[in-house]
This record gives C-alpha cells, sequence and structure tokens, in this order.
DNA sequence: TGACTGCCTTGATCAGGATCAAATGCGCCC
DNA sequence: GGGCGCATTTGATCCTGATCAAGGCAGTCA
C-alpha cells in the first residue's frame, strides 16, 4: 500500500498540489532543494492511524490529499475530535518528539513526511519555514477558538450546520467561488466522527441530520452526498453572525 | 488612571517581571533597546474592557501583571471565553489589526504594549521575535485544544475541577514547586466568568463548586480564597490521566 | 442606620441531549 | 442468494445541566 501510495505521490516539489499554502510555500529554489533532501512520502487508507498519541514521532509532516483528524481520548473511552487537518495542514510541532494527540485518516491520505532532525535545523538557519509555520498556527488557532464556542455554547443543531458550512465553504472555496446555486459535496466523516468532533452522541448527529433534511436545509442523496440549496438558508442555522465573519 | 499604571509599571526591560518568558525573552540587548523604542504601559481596572472585538488594534501586547481574558460573543447573548491571558502572555496578532475577540481584564491589569507597525517590522528583520512568538502560539494551540476536550467531553464537576486545578497549579508553580501540603489561592474570577470559560450557567458552577466543598475536595475559606488539601483527589476529579501528563 | 448593589446560593421545574435497545439498510464475500 | 459486518436510523426513557425565581450576604454610600 505505501508502494501505492508513492505511485500517486508527487516526487517533485514543483508538482505538488500543496506547494503554495503548505509550510514550503514561503520557500525559494534552494531551499526547496534542501527540503526535498529530508522528506518522503507516506500514504495510509481510510480508518488507519498515522500516530498514536505518547508515540515518539521522528518526523513533522503536511498533509497531501485526504483528511487527518486529531483525537484525544479520556481513560474511560470519551473522545474529542480537536482538529481535522485539510490538504497543506501541518502535522507535529518542532522541538517535540512526543505526540499529544492520536493522528487517524479519515480518508485515503497522503502526507509529505519531514525528517525531524533536518527540519529544525532548517528552522532556525532560514526564516522562510518558520514564518510560514507561525502564520498557519495563528490561523490554527483562531479556527481551535471557534471551535470552542461551538463545543461551550452552540446546541446540537447549530453544532451541525455549522460543520457542515465549514464542509460546503472549502469544498466550494476549492472549486469555484460561486456561493450562489446549489452546493454539493461528500461528506467525509461518519456519524460517529462528526459527534466526536462535535461533542455529541452519534444517535444526536443522526436525528439532527434528519432534522436539518426535513426542514429542507439540506438533502441526504445517495451515500455521503449533501446537497445543500441554498448556502444562506445553512448559515442562517450555525447561530454565527450573518455577515461572513471574515475578519483580517 | 493610565498615571496610577504607568508609575507601577517598569520602565527598564530589564527589571522586567515577565522578561524572561514573553516575547521578548530571546531577545539581545540591541533587540531590547529597538523594543524599548517601541513600546509603551497601559493599564486597566478589573472589569474594563481593553478591546472590542471588531475594534482596529493599532498594537500588540504582553501581559505583565494580572490576568486578561478572550471572549466571543454571539448574537443573542451567548458568551464563551476562549483564552485565559495570564502574565507573559501575547495579546494580538502580527498583520491582523481587526480584533477577532473581546479582551477585558479580570483582574487590575498592567500591559506592555508595541506600536504594531515597528513591531512588525521587526519580525521580519531579527529572528527572536518570531521565534519565541511560535512557540508561545504553539502552547497555545495546545491549551486550546485540551479545552475543547473539557469543553465537549467532560462534566460540569470535571470542568470546574480542571479549571480549579489549572489555577491552583499555577500559583504553585509560581511560588514553589511543592506540591505536597495543602495550596491556597485566590480565585482570580467570578461564578459567571467561571461559567463563560467553562460553558456552563453561573448556577451550575455555584453548585458545583460548593459540591466540591461537601466532599471534601476544596475550602471555600473567605471571598475567593481556595485552599486544596489535597492535590491528587483534586486531580482525580478532573478526569485526566493520573500522570502529570506534561509531554515534551 | 438603612437602602442599594453586586455576587453568590438555593430551590423547583424543564428540556436537550445522552443512554439503552432494536431495527433497517447496504455492501460485500462466499 | 444468503449471511455477515458495518453504518445509520428510530424509539423509549433517563438524567445532567439549563432555566426561572427567590433569597442571603457583604460592602458601600447616603
Amino acid at each position: 500500500m505505501s508502494v501505492h501510495g508513492l505511485k500517486l505521490a508527487p516526487q517533485d516539489c514543483g508538482d505538488c498540489p500543496i506547494r503554495h499554502r503548505a509550510v514550503c510555500s514561503r520557500c525559494d529554489g534552494p531551499e526547496l532543494a534542501r527540503l526535498e533532501e529530508m522528506k518522503y512520502y507516506r500514504s495510509f487508507e481510510a480508518g488507519q492511524n498515522v500516530v498514536w498519541s505518547g508515540d515518539r514521532m521522528d518526523f513533522v509532516a503536511s498533509v497531501v490529499s485526504g483528511i487527518a483528524s486529531l483525537t484525544q481520548t479520556m481513560e474511560d473511552g470519551r473522545r474529542q475530535m480537536v482538529g481535522l487537518l485539510l490538504p497543506s495542514d501541518f502535522v507535529g510541532r518542532p522541538g517535540r518528539i512526543i505526540a499529544p494527540y492520536d493522528v487517524t485518516a479519515t480518508t485515503d491520505l497522503v502526507m509529505c513526511c519531514f525528517r525531524r532532525k533536518p527540519f529544525e535545523e532548517m528552522m532556525v538557519t532560514t526564516p522562510h519555514v518558520a514564518q510560514r509555520l507561525l502564520e498557519m498556527t495563528l490561523d490554527e488557532l483562531d479556527a481551535a477558538r471557534e471551535w470552542m464556542l461551538l463545543l461551550g455554547r452552540k446546541t446540537a443543531r447549530e453544532k451541525i450546520a455549522s460543520l457542515l458550512a465549514i464542509l460546503a465553504r472549502r469544498d466550494t472555496g476549492l472549486k469555484a467561488k460561486a456561493a450562489k446555486g446549489a452546493i454539493s459535496f461528500d461528506l467525509p466523516l461518519t456519524r460517529e466522527e462528526m459527534a466526536d468532533y462535535l461533542g455529541l452522541t452519534l444517535e444526536t448527529v443522526s436525528r439532527q441530520m434528519n432534522a436539518l433534511k426535513r426542514d429542507g436545509v439540506v438533502e441526504l442523496a445517495e451515500r455521503r452526498r449533501i446537497v445543500v440549496p441554498n448556502f444562506d438558508r445553512l448559515a442562517e442555522e450555525t447561530g454565527d453572525d450573518s455577515d461572513g465573519g471574515f475578519l483580517s
């Protein structure tokens, strides 16, 4: 399977689909060459575990394609997803060897891994990687804080609507900016994963999904396919401010 | 009042109580001199607002003394605190002028503010500030994710215990590492602020605080004074892994 | 001294979501 | 085609924490 992954994965940074958004996006030619030296690809099938919490991690990585999740688990089994990693997102922390979360492939996943040692050396030698990483980390912090509001204060229905809005926005953003007509996308998460992300049970997720369907906010077509006939209607259900909420 | 603050605040970075932990901690002599040029102190009384969400912020800052909070508010008034800023913590984001959260002085507060423009220039010119800021941001991201677990999965009692444990650990850490005997500290938050932080109502906070008191986990002496006779007992109530949970 | 105010506690009731349990649907493998 | 495994739905009931409503307790100011 990793052979399979290697065939699919880009070998050359020039062809890389996340070249302009990942941690390497600010790097120039020589810096890229240096990254090429320390990088290797790994792929995972949906459901596979990438790293266990407490494990030693000898690499840091970028998600090239697919989706990975970060999850925390309590002793008695309660689970909370604390991050959803999309293409170009970064995994791992320079200077920390022990992983604090479980990392799991939610869909089929390809990661571009950098050997820790040379990566950390590069962090102190050249500023471009560190600058970009700071920017990405600040973005993730914002996202985490938005999620704190969701977890602490939103109703089950608002939570579901918020998640669907984020996924819809993302998928649409990637395809075209035309947010007018109907949007459709594939749900990359099971009910249980949604529940883990939203701080709910899978039964509540199922019920609220069907409630949104009954109310015409979304259509659940075939397996995993979601159609949003009117994005603004969905956005109203999230409980967020009506304006896009994009501050910069 | 700002006159009052100015008198209390250190003028010289050499005397600064957060010198070794704040965003400036890696700076050498000339860099400190440059920071001195762009810095000024501001103080606030407990309860005062520092910045409103949506406001323009022409500075970034370090908390010198006291506690500030970051809060998000929904249209209908639901509130969620998304961060508690302690001495040496950083406020604001290089490159972003509009504040995304309300910043409020929870206790009397002194902040060391840096004018945005020169600070941002320094970020690209010299690596020490950016390096330290990255480290601090990664720590905050970890803290935010730990809080996501709390908000999404912990019971009211576990939430209260977790907050008290954090405050106790912090106060004790600052004084002495001797976590053996009884610990005592002043609660810097009202019931309502605790509720906003924990995703609860103030009534539930009050009830659970008294439940912990009845069960001998904490003693509520005078106004705002908390005594923890046995820290391990409190730690058990948090629902977290028994080991300190310190990964690095 | 007494009223006012902010903070906290306590009680009664309600409801949103959890829990427990079972059924349904679907793809897959033999 | 039948049986299995998995994800999902649906139903019944329970319980934690929210909500609504008073009341207590200090500190403060007139």
